[in-house]
DNA sequence: ATGAAAGCGCTAACAG
DNA sequence: CTGTTAGCGCTTTCAT
């Protein structure tokens, strides 16, 4: 009726209902408190017009914007998480069942080898109440947001173990990475193989090391021999096929499980430079599930990050529930994506 | 001071600073309103309370929250953009820049082989006057978001031509695909090539006719002839497999110019089946430089998709701007980044 | 079960 | 240049 510029009120709803504002306002947040009768006429009218509450009033008023924040990086070339793509995308739906939807911030330009701001982004948000809550990532790169937050008492949730800090006392979800590995390198010995290599990261990350514990201990409940067959290197496709080469050289290894997708790429390089068909006989296994993985048909183990993403919503809903509890933290088990690096 | 989880208000500064709330507002949105000196105490005052006006009660005032809204697709494996990150991430820097946060919203899940309700997500959030502005994504998919948004009168900017609608009025941001396939062509000319086949995608596409266009007026002004030397066929690996194949067998072309990362990774693999070392004699591009491009040392077509961000937000500030012009369209040219299995 | 009054924090319009 | 008044649309509290 009205120019469609300007939405339907609670008082254009309440008039054209024949009952007053607050009516219509219960309605909508506390139905059992109107009689049927009422109720189905004001949903009518409701329908009718095509009414939404005003998300600002509502907010002003409430203290709540259903929004969660979560911050991202800026735009750079292989990222340490080549999932998150599909990380944003769970979130995006398990918080859209709920009600909420996610705003995204950064963190803005960050000097090459420099590490950003750690508040960076988040503190005007907060302080101008724009969100209700902060899904942080990254946690691994040293935890500075969770102290930040926490010292803010801004409510959020990790997609991480805090692995520094072990006072911490928000909830967390993540996932186990050693578990994946570990299920990795039983596929492989199930395959047959005995001399199966690590292909991991520097030392200095909880990440690596744990992925790595996964290997080692799967390792060792075989009854299988390790030396010889570890590789620690940077994140990179090269770095992943001078580390085959070596190996190769050196344990003969006819497996090969990696901390990343990216070192079992270079790790294939080295396996087709040297003419070795991958499949049954000399196997490969990645960790991500990217769509590098998924493209080349490459066995990785795969987060299930729609999970996390529903497990950090439900973390969310506890913490800002009329209670607020802590869910506490959750580890989830990633399963392995069986492609052809693996059964060739 | 006060509890921190109870942020200063403009009527805290205010006092704080012997001057009214509409001095402080003043302060903030028109500073050359007031006297130099009290315009230094007031902002004194803002940092020290940490001052950040509520979102909530500017956006009732002011009509304007600040956000754009995106739509994403829920999880799904082998996207057809495989570059989304990347928008994302410059999008959010773009908007952050000018002040605008980005806000994400989903379709909810949408059945097997089924397209999403055109508007899914979209209503609500206008009319709850929640978001300002959307950005629109995957046009080509049918066009029918922008058709109901415009219905709505809704504030919108597209990344993606109106293939299909010429009457459309609204801004949009475009990559040439034409134009950078063509960049492609001449790179491989240049290299030597003569034979140059193009695999692209069934017909029937705005997207892959006007990439697969680029291709032949390259070749046409080469002096080339294009005949046994073109696929068209589904965007997956396998079907770049088996064209590659075929067209081997038939025109024995040198050179691979594909309309996607994906194809060219089958292109990849047909050849590393026959033992054809890629590189200088034989080469292949793709379309996206995506991970798999990178990772892979695919020389790619890439979009310049931190500049079309810039474009977008820029039309969307024209948009919303006082004088609310249109910006009209815009068509920014891809690069061409070059790697291994175009040099090696 | 429904209605009236008050006020969240801000800025537009005007008065001084 | 600075202060006063009013009201954005909603929900909370209290009264009916």
């Amino acid at each position: 009726m009205e120019n469609p510029r300007a939405p339907a009120t609670l008082a254009d709803v309440a008039a054209r209902a024949g009952v007053s504002r607050q009516t219509v306002s219960n309605a909508i947040n506390s139905p059992d408190l109107l009689r049927s009768d009422t109720l189905e006429r004001v949903r009518a009218v409701i329908d009718e017009l095509g009414y939404t509450p005003n998300q600002a009033a509502r907010q002003l008023r409430t203290r709540s914007s259903r929004l969660i924040g979560l911050r991202l990086t800026p735009p750079q070339e292989f990222t340490a998480n080549m999932a998150m793509d599909r990380f944003v995308r769970s979130l995006v739906e398990a918080s859209r069942v709920v009600g909420y939807h996610v705003l995204l911030l950064s963190t803005g330009p960050v000097a090459e080898g420099s590490r950003p701001e750690p508040m960076a982004g988040y503190d005007d948000l907060l302080r101008s109440t724009a969100v209700d809550a902060f899904v942080v990532t990254d946690t691994y790169l040293g935890n500075q947001q969770t102290v930040g937050l926490a010292q803010r008492r801004a409510p959020f949730v990790a997609f991480g173990r805090p692995w520094d800090d072990p006072d911490a006392t928000h909830p967390w979800v993540d996932v186990d990475g050693a578990a994946g590995v570990q299920v990795a390198t039983d596929h492989v010995r199930e395959l047959g193989h005995e001399r199966i290599a690590w292909v991991g990261w520097l030392p200095g990350s909880r990440l690596g090391e744990d992925r790595r514990g996964g290997w080692h201990r799967a390792m060792t409940a075989h009854g299988l021999s390790t030396s010889g067959l570890e590789a620690a290197v940077e994140d990179t496709v090269e770095a992943g096929r001078d580390a085959a080469a070596e190996l190769l050289d050196a344990g003969g290894p006819t497996a090969f499980v990696c901390a990343s997708d990216t070192l079992a790429v270079g790790v294939l390089q080295t396996l087709a430079e040297r003419g070795l068909p991958v499949g049954r006989d000399l196997a490969v296994v990645g960790f991500d599930d990217s769509q590098v993985a998924q493209v080349m048909g490459l066995t990785s183990v795969r987060q299930p990050l729609e999970q996390v993403a529903v497990e950090l919503v439900r973390a969310l809903a506890g913490l800002l529930g009329p209670d607020g509890y802590d869910a506490g933290g959750a580890l989830l088990t990633p399963t392995l994506a069986v492609r052809r690096t693996t059964s060739g």
